[in-house]
DNA sequence: CTACCTACCTGAAGCTACTTTAGGTCAAGC
DNA sequence: GCTTGACCTAAAGTAGCTTCAGGTAGGTAG
């Protein structure tokens, strides 16, 4: 799989995906004898994965601690289950600021469409 | 009120409270004689509004805008309006990629502890 | 009275996570 | 053979803060 299909795949962008790579978060892509990247399925996989834990707030340091642990195989799989239940709390934190901004954003609204009415 | 009760209050922190006066979000805090800043209730509650604008993902540019709207008073009440609807719009969006990054983590985690089950 | 502590101030440099730019390779199509 | 398009690299630029270095003013302990 080439690059770009990769970015659509994943979400993405073509540059990010370069910067990950060079970041160490999938140091394992191999390369073509035009020394183009080809992504494997389960590299996509992983970029997807690494997608989905960077939207939701996963600092990159972080994310290269998990993907080392990847790369050191199923002995390490206790470590990476502990970084992903440590996010799954993240989540519920930034589901809670959600819920809170909602909340305020609806009082807000209200409020806004009373003097809307008051200065029709 | 002093900055470090803002700080305290709408959860930013002293210098992200000044970064954000310098670009323009809070242009109207006053000073004291002493050249220091004085809130008041107004600009604290402006400020947590922002944080919370902030904390679920409206960038600084949109935050500006939306400032201006506020500063030119209550003739923009519409167009604050439409600020916060769009924002509204992207608190859905979020929304939805905690919710799909949830279910990822669950079946990773699934998938996790039949493997150390396999292992024990 | 002076020495120190604390809370504020400024401007500038540093950091994270990307994005954009500039310049280059190579295969495919006209 | 020349252009177009997808890839490549290294380096500079950007967003949104944080940290640092250096400075002022008030309060208090010796």
């Amino acid at each position: 799989m080439m690059i770009s299909e990769v970015a659509e795949r994943t979400g993405l962008s073509i540059s990010t995906i370069r910067f990950y790579e060079k970041s160490g978060l999938c140091p394992f892509v191999q390369r073509g004898s035009d020394g183009k990247r080809r992504f494997s399925k389960t590299d996509a996989d992983w970029l997807e994965l690494l997608a989905s834990l960077r939207s939701t707030g996963m600092p990159l340091v972080e994310m290269r601690a998990f993907a080392e642990l990847y790369a050191s195989g199923d002995g390490k799989v206790p470590e990476r289950k502990a970084v992903l239940l440590a996010h799954r709390r993240r989540l519920e934190d930034r589901q809670a600021e959600l819920d809170r901004c909602r909340v305020i954003l609806d009082r807000k609204l209200k409020r806004y469409d009373e003097i809307i009415k008051d200065q029709a």
